[in-house]
DNA sequence: CGAATAGTGTCTGTGAGACAATATATG
DNA sequence: CATATATTGTCTCACAGACACTATTCG
């Protein structure tokens, strides 16, 4: 019996040396204030891309899975109570190219987090022992200005456009916000992640009917005071639409 | 100089003796034959999960990336001519768990592998040294009767949802059927996909806008002659909206 | 009061879906 | 001619988007 599984083994496996490789979970940590989408960044201080940003992101250990890492690698380099954001998390896609890393073969699973936030303040990043300098950038600027590591570019861009997609058809934004929300908390987060400027009353009317009213009103600076809602259908019937700018890749 | 970078390296990646697994693909390979929808499997001869379903797949090797390996092994266990059949090939989702192969850690990047067919033959799978037995079966019956090895259930799911979802905006099913086509013929890929009857008439007018009309004919066994067509533009807008059997997940 | 904002009302155009009608093929 | 299919036409309903309107609050 045990022999006849050993030949199977070999029969499966071919080659008795597989090829083994490095595998790490890179994060784009999303979180919106004022309208304006950030996410976390690491300002490399060594070789190579030195001085260029870079994506927090670690190790999978043995035993764990690649979802499992990034909730412990979103904890430890950001150094965050996720308790109180709310984070979601799930996997982008995975990035194997043999160059990718210079110095060695790293297959790196990326991650989609996203963070709940006031809308007024970013969460607070305080850096553990890993976190050598993580702080929040804006996105769009970012991509317009800076130098990327490795192929972060490319996964950034692809955290957005998951992203931007996404909360067309369901209410991922939602999770950018905190679990008690206003419609113009909500708006913001579309408007940020498209580039947009939503119609305060159409975008009341549709996304109502996936939402629940608490009875609740907040004040705001000026203005009528808003309702405040929670969630109650994660999907979006029919869908919003993005607008224009960049609808089609 | 040399010194820093061992520095840095060892800075960056503290563990000096970092986890590593063996990387692997797997591939659900999808066709279309008389509207249902076909992927390959291979019995497994050997443990575990002796006498369940496979998915075909191997391992990625030091040079290529993942989705290299995918066209490699599309190639080598399935033992098609790709160039024939108009092969499409996207990456799916990583699976990693450490418990989905008993035998030791294997990371798996799952991909979605599309062929063309002229809606009457399924691509002859040739046996090449790899293939076991990979042979076509009917994706719906696979899901409802049979066992499925490891985690390929999941993957297989996976990849139908993900089909599915795609080709409501996107002209994607149009890999599916031969670079020249009549509308009936992308017409039962939905049907297949969706397990649906979409109306012939309505399909006709919203699906012209996407593609260009060659000019020729093509005769049936009864019935009108239908118009031969190729794609014109990769994104249906205003895209198809699914008939109601699980739109939402 | 004036400014800002929330939420509702209204109108118009587009398009989906159901189904009829017409044209074209086979036997 | 009977039947099957492709393609176009027609009608109705739903809803998106633009924008006006009302209500409510702050200073």
């Amino acid at each position: 019996m045990m022999a006849t599984e050993e030949q199977q083994f070999l029969e499966d496996y071919e080659p008795k040396e597989y090829p083994s490789v490095a595998l790490t979970v890179d994060l784009v940590v999303f979180a919106v204030t004022d309208s304006v989408l950030h996410a976390v960044f690491i300002r490399r201080g060594g070789r190579p891309f030195r001085g260029a940003l870079a994506l927090p992101g670690g190790f999978v250990k043995p035993d764990e899975d690649a979802l499992h890492a990034a909730w412990r690698e979103l904890e430890e380099e950001t150094g965050l109570d996720l308790g109180r954001h709310r984070a979601h998390v799930e996997q982008l896609a995975t990035y194997s190219s043999p160059e990718r890393d210079p110095r060695m073969r790293v297959v790196s699973v990326a991650h989609l987090a996203l963070l709940a936030t006031d809308s007024r303040t970013l969460p607070g990043l305080s850096p553990g022992s890993d976190a050598s300098a993580a702080h929040w950038k804006p996105v769009h600027e970012v991509l317009a200005d800076e130098e990327l590591a490795f192929d972060h570019r490319d996964i950034l861009t692809e955290a957005l456009e998951r992203l931007a997609g996404k909360i067309e058809y369901t209410l991922t934004a939602a999770r950018l916000v905190p679990e008690e929300f206003a419609l113009y908390q909500l708006r913001h987060v579309y408007d940020a992640v498209w580039n947009s400027r939503l119609d305060a009353g159409n975008f009341t009317r549709k996304m109502t009917g996936a939402l629940t009213d608490t009875g609740r009103k907040v004040a705001r600076s000026k203005g009528a005071p808003a309702t405040v809602f929670t969630v109650k259908d994660e999907y979006l019937s029919p869908p919003l639409v993005r607008p224009a700018a960049g609808a089609h890749r």
